[in-house]
DNA sequence: TCGAAAACTGTAAGCGCTTCCACTTTCACC
DNA sequence: GGTGAAAGTGGAAGCGCTTACAGTTTTCGA
C-alpha cells in the first residue's frame, strides 16, 4: 500500500509505529548496527518497504555528524577532459557511497561565499588548480576541511594529484630538436595553469640540455580563437619558425587548420603539437600529435585520497604523479604509430 | 581569532554566546528574516566572522525541511554535450542559490537504490531520458519527487526538457534527397535513445513526404568504433549507397574517415551527416554536416524547471523542445556556408 | 532448576538549526 | 503622562535520525 498522493515521506517514526517496534530499533535493522533478531528484522523490513521509506539524509548527517557526500569544485566543464575527470571521480564515490557535490568556479561572481558553502554539505572538498585562488584553500585548511589539490602545485598539508607534465614535454620537445627542428616556439601562457607552466619547464629543460637558448613563451590563450589569431599572425609577419609546441589541443588544432589554410604544410615546414589528445586530435590532417592524460584515473584518485582523508585513515599528506602518453601523430613529422608512455608516481 | 587547528567547527551557541544575544537572533540575522536591530545585527556579524562561522546545511535542511538541492541524474559524461549540458544546470543552479549532486548511471549496478538515496538529499531531480530505466521514474513520481526530464519522451505529470530532433532531421534529409540522393540510410539505432528514434521519424518523415519507401535503420551503436566497423563493411560488402544519415557525429566521423581511407570520395560518391556538431566535426576534411543542439541552454532551462517546481511557483507541466541548428559542412555536398535554424518551443 | 551472561529492545538525549509564541522595550501620538 | 502598536528579543519545541544506557528477555551451562 503506497503513500497517498499528497502524503509526506514516511519517518522513521512511521515504520517503527508499523512494525510495532522502537525506533531505535528500526535504525538498528537499516544501518545493520547492533543486534537485532531475525523477526524484528524482517518485521522492519516488510515496514520500510510498504511505506516506501528512506532514511532522510540531513537527519541522519545531522545525528552521525558526517555528511557522506564530497565536493568536487572545477573551474569549468569545457572539453572532454573535465567530464572524464568527473565521470572517474563520481564514479569511485558512488561505489563507495558518497555523494558528489558538483561546483563551477568559472562566472562565479563569489567563489569563496560558494565554497565555504560548499563545505558545510560535504565531509571534504576536491579542488582542481584553475578553479580557485590559493587564499580560498587556505580557508579552507584553516577551517579543517580536507582538501585534496588536482592539478595544482603542492600545498604544505594538502594531498594532491597530478599528472606528469614537465618531463612528457621535454621528451617531448628533445623529439622535434633531435629530427633537426631549429626554430621551436612555445605557444601558451604558463601562467594560465599550473599544468601549463609544467609544460613549458619541460619544453626549457629540452633547450637547456643541449645547451641551447630557451625561447620565449608565446603568451596566449588556450582557445581555438587565440590559435587562429596567432597563426594567422605567423603567417603574415612570415616569421621564420619550424615548430609550434602547443600548450593544449585547442590551441593545437587551431594553428594546425590556420597554418594548412594559409598553405603552410604541416609537418614538413612547420611541425605542431597539442595536449590532452582530445577527439578532434586523430581527425584533422595530419592528425595532431599530443600527449594523453589520464582523465578518469585523476578523478578516481583524487576521490579515494579525498576519502582517505577523511575516514583519517591516512594524515600523511600524499603527493601523487599519474604517468602521461605520448601519442605520435602526422604532425609532428616523427613517424606516427609509436607510442610512449611516462610513468611515476609519489 | 581564528579558531585553534583542531576545533569543531563553531555553532550557532558560539556565535549567540560571543555576541550576548539568543541563538534565535542570531539566526534572524543570518538568514535575514525577522526585526533586528541594527546593533543585534553588529553584534553577530561580527562575532560570525570572528568565528568564521557558516550553518551547518545538515541541520538547516532538517528544520526547514528543504535542501537547496538539486539531483541530475545522466547516463554517462563522454561527449561534450553532457559536459555543456552540465555546465548550464549548474550556472542556473548556482545563480539561485541550489547545489548540485551529480549522479551517473552507466556502470552503477544498482541505479534504483542510487537514485532513492539522491532523493533523499534533494529538492527534487532531473533525469536524461537514457540515464534511468521508466519505473524507476514512475517510483519517484509516486514518491512525489518534483522531477523534469530531459531528452526524454514526456511523461503524465513530468516536466520535460529536450531539443527538437524530427524536424531537423527531416529538413536535413530533404535536403539530401533534394540533391539527388538516391540511396540513403539512416545509421544508427533509433532504440537506443529517445532522441535517435526522433531523428529516425524525421528521416522517414522525408521520404514518406516524397512518396519514398522508407529505408530500414542500420541498427549500429553509436559509437565510433561501431562507424568503423560498419564502414569496413560497406566498402567490402560494396554496397551500393549514396549517402548515410548517422545518428551522432562518433559514428559520422568514424564513417567519413573510414570511407575517406578506402578511396571513397565524400561528398561526390557519398553524403555523410552527424548530429551534435562535436569539435572534431569541423577539423575533418571534409567538414561533417551536423546538428547543434542548444546543451547549455537545455541545461539552464531543466534547472529551472525544476525550481519552479520545487518552490511550487507552477504546476502544470511543461515540455519544452528548444530548437536546433544545422550546420552544413562539406561532408554533405549541399554547400557549405548556410546555416538554418529551427525554433519552437511549448 | 537456577543464575549469569548474552541477546535483544526501548527510552531518551542529543545533533544544529528555524520559528512560533510570549514577553519586554521602544515609540508615536493623543 | 498614558496608551496602543510596533519593534525587538528570548525560550522552547521540533525537524528525523543515531546511539548510550538501561531494562527486558532468552540462552545455556552447572
Amino acid at each position: 500500500m503506497a503513500s497517498g498522493p499528497t502524503s509526506k515521506p514516511a519517518t522513521i517514526y512511521d515504520v517503527a509505529a508499523l512494525a510495532k517496534l522502537s525506533i531505535a530499533t528500526v535504525s538498528r535493522v537499516l544501518q545493520g548496527t547492533g543486534p537485532v533478531s531475525a523477526k524484528a528484522r524482517a518485521r522492519v523490513d516488510q515496514a520500510a518497504h510498504e511505506l516506501n521509506y528512506v532514511p532522510l539524509r540531513a537527519a541522519r548527517s545531522l545525528a552521525v555528524q558526517r555528511h557522506e557526500a564530497h565536493g568536487l569544485v572545477l573551474p569549468d566543464l569545457a572539453g572532454p577532459f573535465y567530464g572524464d575527470l568527473l565521470m572517474g571521480y563520481e564514479r569511485w564515490a558512488g561505489e563507495h557511497g558518497q555523494s558528489v557535490i558538483l561546483t563551477v568556479t568559472h562566472g562565479n561572481p563569489d567563489p569563496s561565499r560558494t565554497i565555504r558553502d560548499l563545505a558545510s554539505r560535504v565531509d571534504g572538498i576536491v579542488v582542481h588548480g584553475n578553479a580557485l585562488e590559493l587564499p580560498v584553500v587556505h580557508d579552507l585548511r584553516r577551517a579543517n576541511v580536507p582538501i585534496v589539490l588536482v592539478a595544482h602545485p603542492p600545498v604544505t598539508g594538502c594531498d594532491s594529484v597530478r599528472s606528469e607534465s614537465a618531463s612528457s614535454a621535454e621528451q617531448l620537445t628533445s623529439r622535434l630538436l633531435e629530427h633537426g627542428r631549429q626554430k621551436l616556439l612555445f605557444v601558451g601562457d604558463p601562467d594560465s595553469s599550473y599544468d601549463v607552466s609544467e609544460r613549458y619547464v619541460g619544453f626549457s629543460a629540452a633547450f637547456r640540455s643541449r645547451g641551447l637558448e630557451v625561447p620565449k613563451p608565446e603568451r596566449v590563450p588556450l582557445t581555438e580563437t587565440a590559435g587562429e589569431a596567432y597563426a594567422s599572425k605567423l603567417l603574415e609577419a612570415n616569421i621564420e619558425v619550424d615548430g609550434l609546441v602547443c600548450a593544449n589541443d585547442e590551441l593545437g588544432l587551431a594553428i594546425l587548420k590556420t597554418l594548412g589554410d594559409g598553405a603552410v604544410v604541416v609537418p614538413d615546414e612547420v611541425v605542431v603539437t597539442g595536449w590532452d589528445d582530445v577527439m578532434a586530435a586523430r581527425y584533422v590532417m595530419p592528425g595532431l600529435t599530443t600527449v594523453r592524460q589520464p582523465m578518469a584515473e585523476l578523478g578516481r584518485l583524487a576521490a579515494q585520497r579525498l576519502h582517505e582523508r577523511i575516514t583519517g585513515e591516512r594524515t600523511r599528506a600524499r603527493n601523487d604523479v599519474l604517468g602521461t602518453e605520448l601519442v605520435l601523430r602526422g604532425s609532428c613529422g616523427t613517424g606516427p604509430g609509436e607510442t610512449k608512455a611516462t610513468r611515476s608516481t609519489g
